[in-house]
DNA sequence: TCGCGGATTTATGCATACATTAACAAACGC
DNA sequence: GCGTTTGTTAATGTATGCATAAATCCGCGA
């Protein structure tokens, strides 16, 4: 479930980050999280404190936090998580339909070795797994893993810093509704399909199928935020 | 041909920007007009210097920089102005092609006021005026336009953004190879068809047109790039 | 009770100070 | 002559100081 990288083969990592780096991955997991929720306002001076460094490294990650679109920066009221209104969940679905319907066409057309393919397998089958035992959030979790696959398997890594930008943008509105939408049978069967067509070669099929996709799931998430009367998150 | 936002009705624009946006527009107007090229590095407290104000707004300014894609921030080193490979322009490209192609089937779909469609009909216009003389720096500005008024019409304020950045960093190399590949006239022809299709409110027809436009000048220009030898801008 | 003007507080934006450590170079040993 | 090591330099990362101006508070008058 969490959104940041994980750290691979890192047992001698040299944690050496710098507190501006830690500030920023620190508060930006609290947004992801909601430990800090939309519209929480946090100061240059309290977020210094409660992260034990000055003003100068918080300031820093808040200049990057608010380019990620994750907050706003208010010159008297310090940042300010930014809510997410079903206004914006459509922006970002519409410019992540574009984008994996790209990435799912470029990746069926160049091909993809058996380990590539098969990640994308796993990824499926721990999703039909996650959703056999009704456990949504092992199965976001897969879903999540599967598209942040795809993307990558295109080797572009402006498309894959994008869409994951994006996806950090809507995160906390897919969580909150994680539990209110109907039980997701069809993307599995989407990826599913995507995953043959992928195989096959099949660009043209590939786009489809996953345009479809997610302009589904964009729509629902959508009209759910709208029929439940959640005007921001 | 500055990517920068004009300035609107703002005779009495409060000019109270802060020195880190003064710092971070001046350093982007240099690295876009070619004035800092492709792999020059700049030390914070030359930067500091050159811009009369302390290493502080500086610094913050090479952060966004950074966020951007046009720089890369090295410990010791300063900032260091990215070069554009061919690779990176196809990453672009790839990217751009997919997100206009939707902005142009959505704003086709949606329709589009007299005014707007005038709009776009005036930058075709520019182009072909531009052609006309021979004059390429006025075509490259109205062809600019006409995508970025494309762009905006859709009203996704997210697709905007991103269109703009992959653009700013795509500029450069615009500019360099503007002179040495053949001239646009098909350009000219394909943004008359695209207008037609909008029009038309023909949502398949303005993709496929703008889809195989854009596809067309990313091949053209990653193609010139490596013909020529360049391997980075 | 409510509105308003001025004093006060305080968050910020920027400058500056300082410790750290990477980069460079010179000296040294082989 | 070449690789290594050590000493020096300097750019950075962070902390702190300070002036500014916005927000708040308070008292007063209606």
């Amino acid at each position: 479930m969490p959104l940041t990288p994980k750290d691979g083969a890192s047992h001698f990592e040299q944690d050496r980050v710098s507190s501006a780096e830690r500030a920023y991955r620190a508060m930006k997991d609290l947004i992801l999280s909601n430990e800090l929720p939309a519209g929480s306002q946090l100061l240059e001076q309290e977020a210094a404190l409660r992260l034990g460094m000055s003003r100068t490294p918080v300031r820093e990650a808040m200049i990057r936090l608010e380019q990620d679109g994750v907050v706003e920066i208010r010159p008297r009221h310090g940042m300010r998580v930014l809510p997410v209104s079903s206004a914006d969940m459509r922006e970002i679905y519409d410019v992540l339909t574009s984008l994996e319907a790209t990435a799912a066409e470029m990746v069926a057309r160049k091909g993809v070795t058996a380990e590539e393919l098969q990640g994308l397998k796993d990824a499926v089958g721990e999703m039909e797994a996650a959703l056999a035992c009704d456990n949504l959030d092992d199965w976001a979790a897969a879903d999540h893993r599967f598209h942040e696959l795809l993307v990558k398997l295109t080797g572009n890594q402006r498309l894959q810093q994008i869409v994951t930008q994006l996806s950090e943008q809507a995160h906390r509105a897919r969580m909150l509704t994680l539990r209110l939408r109907p039980k997701p049978v069809g993307s599995n069967r989407d990826h599913a399909m995507l995953v043959d067509a992928i195989a096959a070669r099949d660009g043209e099929a590939a786009r489809s199928i996953h345009h479809e996709h997610r302009a589904k799931a964009g729509d629902m998430l959508v009209g759910l935020l709208d029929s439940l009367g959640f005007k921001q998150l």
